[in-house]
DNA sequence: GCCAACGTTGGC
DNA sequence: GCCAACGTTGGC
């Protein structure tokens, strides 16, 4: 198991340098780090830029003139002006109070709203459960079952053996429930036996295993009802680390929550007694992270709510069934064509959220609030999209918003630098530009042409088959939605939390490593710097990541303070957990982010080219991260100085970045 | 993948 | 009903 997740470490690194960094507030952290600590200053070609297209901090800085390397040092001393805040056409006032109810503080969720579609209405108003491809869309009436844990529902973790932290008086990790709920610690003979009991539980070899290790009876008691019910309100003692599972299911690294190639020992097939999520009834978790019992994870394949973690979930996988085919995906996806759908890892909205809210929400998922481009309130009426307007005479074609008024973080156009946005005096889009091309766009409906001959005049005034078309169209279509996508980006902040969602979805993924793509299936992605408080005991200042497999106490789970006092780089931190092909194939990774140093008012915009040129040329020669790589590759316990940012960055990417195809094509090398 | 065009929606 | 601008479409 160590030289396994030695060897993922290494495949970790190994494709760091080829990642594809999405617009993103951590990686611009990063940049700025190195570019302060550093000293290196950064490569940017300063030049004289209309005022709509200098970057918005200058302008408010009022540095007409401010070299960039002094521009990045001013936006890390995090001084962004307070603006009063606009409560025009964008309602950024009352929509930011709806997007802050829709987060649960103490939990660090924050929740989301399904779009409004049919299906969506039918599950809301449970007419309909059956889809066993339906996107596990939050059902309201099933909220009960998942409402706020209760102090109850969270379990003490009180290791076994010689934890530090279970001498600590008083000390008490509330883990996510999902994880603590299917401790191992909660077996117990009658326990086990109840589970066997249990109508939930229909995966036969494990229970045959039990059937044969522990016979219903033998101890002569009848577990408590309140077992059934609620397994996890069954208290642990650390007494029951004489039966006869104790021994394996607390040691961390052996834990069983993997299998190779179905090859099941006795060992790991011993089940778990976990609550499913969905109907209540306990079932036998195979392993860490399964909260759905059988029955229904073929409806809700899907966890309803995630703590403010970062879920990097294997989409696509069946969770029961690796090992049982050839082609798992493959089957997953036939059985559950909607599964791969799951992106986002929102918290359940409970059913006082009305549609007002899902819509607030939706209208400022482009606006941050906080950033100098979503607080300032003038159009320029230089940019394009001001000239596009009505009011400055143009002719509302683009209907965007001032270029200056985009969000840094979560415009669309973040990043982009149209044609249209080098300078609105000067001829735009001078590349390939063709008067019948003039027309652009969604009204066009262009017929192709069957003969690449024909003129296009020619073909638009035929009559073309319909079918013909739709195939065309239809081959068009999958081969932009089949590719590659970006990182959908979602920018949260408030006074004390940030929330990053980042969702990746990738319907084919790439085989070359430096997809960042790689893990081949769709990941979602949340981060949340606000601290747990129940996760005392450790570094407030840390940065953890939980790996599901590993049930207990953050400490336990693998959680590794990555700040200040941190043995561990977070990619080996990381790889030497059970998260290797096993885990993300079965399960999640889960990473629970706490603080993470600089406030969202750090990124910029422009580091993030810079940081894919790091990335991409510099990687071997910069001080700080080839050294990471480097180290984390082979070794383990390198004291290294804190880089909360650097920590941050590795740890989503050394998350993000691995494949078990590329575990398997290195592994080869 | 980019982005022009515009349908559409929410606030007023 | 008007305005602002988000989200989608589809050509390139």
């Amino acid at each position: 198991m160590t030289d396994e997740l030695n060897r993922a470490s290494a495949e970790q690194e190994t494709m760091q340098p080829e990642e594809t960094v999405p617009v993103g507030a951590d990686v611009v952290t990063v940049i700025e780090y190195n570019a302060v600590e550093n000293s290196e200053p950064a490569k940017v070609t300063v030049e004289l830029l209309p005022e709509w297209l200098m970057p918005m901090e200058e302008e408010e800085y009022g540095g007409e003139g401010v070299k960039s390397s002094e521009w990045i040092t001013r936006k890390t001393n995090n001084n962004v002006p307070k603006v009063k805040r606009r409560r025009g056409r964008p309602p950024i006032a009352r929509n930011a109070r709806h997007g802050l109810t829709r987060l649960d503080f103490k939990k660090g969720l924050h929740a989301d709203r399904p779009k409004k579609t049919v299906r969506n209405l039918l599950e809301r108003t449970g007419s309909s459960l059956t889809s066993a491809t339906a996107i596990p869309i939050p059902d309201p009436i099933r909220t009960p079952e998942v409402s706020p844990q209760t102090p109850q529902s969270i379990i003490p973790i009180s290791p076994i053996g010689d934890s530090s932290l279970s001498k600590i008086p008083g000390a008490e990790f509330h883990s996510p429930s999902h994880l603590t709920r299917v401790s191992p610690l909660s077996i117990d003979k009658s326990a086990t036996r109840n589970f066997i009991h249990s109508p939930a539980v229909k995966v036969g070899n494990v229970t045959q295993q039990i059937v044969s290790s522990i016979g219903p009876g033998k101890d002569g008691t009848e577990p408590p009802l309140r077992l059934w019910l609620c397994p996890s309100l069954e208290p642990i003692s650390p007494t029951k680390s004489q039966d006869t599972f104790s021994e394996q299911t607390v040691r961390l690294p052996e834990f069983p929550e993997t299998r190779h190639n179905g090859t099941v020992t006795l060992k790991e097939s011993l089940p778990f007694l976990s609550k499913c999520e969905s109907c209540g009834s306990p079932f036998s978790a195979h392993k860490i992270g399964d909260t759905l019992c059988y029955r229904c994870y073929g409806t809700k394949p899907e966890k309803k709510h995630s703590p403010p973690n970062i879920v990097f979930r294997k989409v696509g996988q069946d969770q029961w069934e690796v090992g049982k085919t050839k082609h798992p995906r493959k089957q997953m996806l036939k059985q559950h064509p909607k599964f791969k759908k799951i992106v986002k890892t929102d918290f359940v909205p409970d059913g006082d959220e009305d549609e007002d809210d899902w819509a607030a929400k939706k209208r400022n998922r482009r606006m941050c609030q906080q950033c100098v481009a979503c607080l300032r309130e003038d159009d320029c009426g230089k940019c394009d999209f001001c000239m596009d307007k009505p009011k400055f005479g143009g002719s509302n074609t683009k209907r965007q918003k001032c270029r200056l008024r985009q969000c840094k973080f979560q415009s669309k156009l973040h990043g982009h630098r149209a044609n249209g946005m080098l300078n609105p005096s000067l001829p735009q889009r001078k590349k390939n530009v063709k008067p019948k091309l003039k027309r652009r766009g969604r009204p066009r409906k262009r017929k192709f042409k069957r003969d690449p001959w024909e003129d296009d005049d020619e073909v638009s005034d035929k009559d073309e088959d319909d079918e013909d078309d739709d195939d065309l169209r239809h081959y068009k279509m999958n081969g932009r939605k089949g590719g590659r996508r970006k990182w959908n980006y979602t920018f949260k902040e408030d006074e004390e939390d940030v929330f990053v969602e980042t969702v990746i979805d990738d319907e084919e993924p790439s085989i070359t490593e430096e997809d960042p793509d790689i893990l081949g299936s769709e990941r979602s992605v949340m981060v949340s710097n606000e601290m747990y408080s129940n996760t005392s005991g450790l570094s407030a200042q840390g940065l953890y990541y939980n790996v599901s497999g590993v049930p207990a106490a953050p400490h336990m789970l693998g959680s590794v303070p990555l700040c200040n006092n941190n043995p561990l780089p977070m990619g080996e931190g990381i790889s030497s957990l059970p998260m290797g092909d096993d885990v993300t194939q079965n399960g999640f990774l889960q990473i629970e982010m706490v603080r993470v140093g600089s406030p969202p008012s750090h990124y910029t915009e422009e580091a993030q080219s810079t940081e894919q040129h790091v990335s991409e040329s510099q990687l071997e020669s910069t001080p700080v991260m080839p050294s990471a790589q480097s180290e984390t590759s082979t070794t383990s316990n390198n004291a290294r100085p804190c880089k909360c940012h650097v920590c941050f960055r590795r740890s989503l990417r050394s998350s993000v970045w691995r494949d078990e195809r590329t575990t398997a094509t290195e592994t080869k090398a």
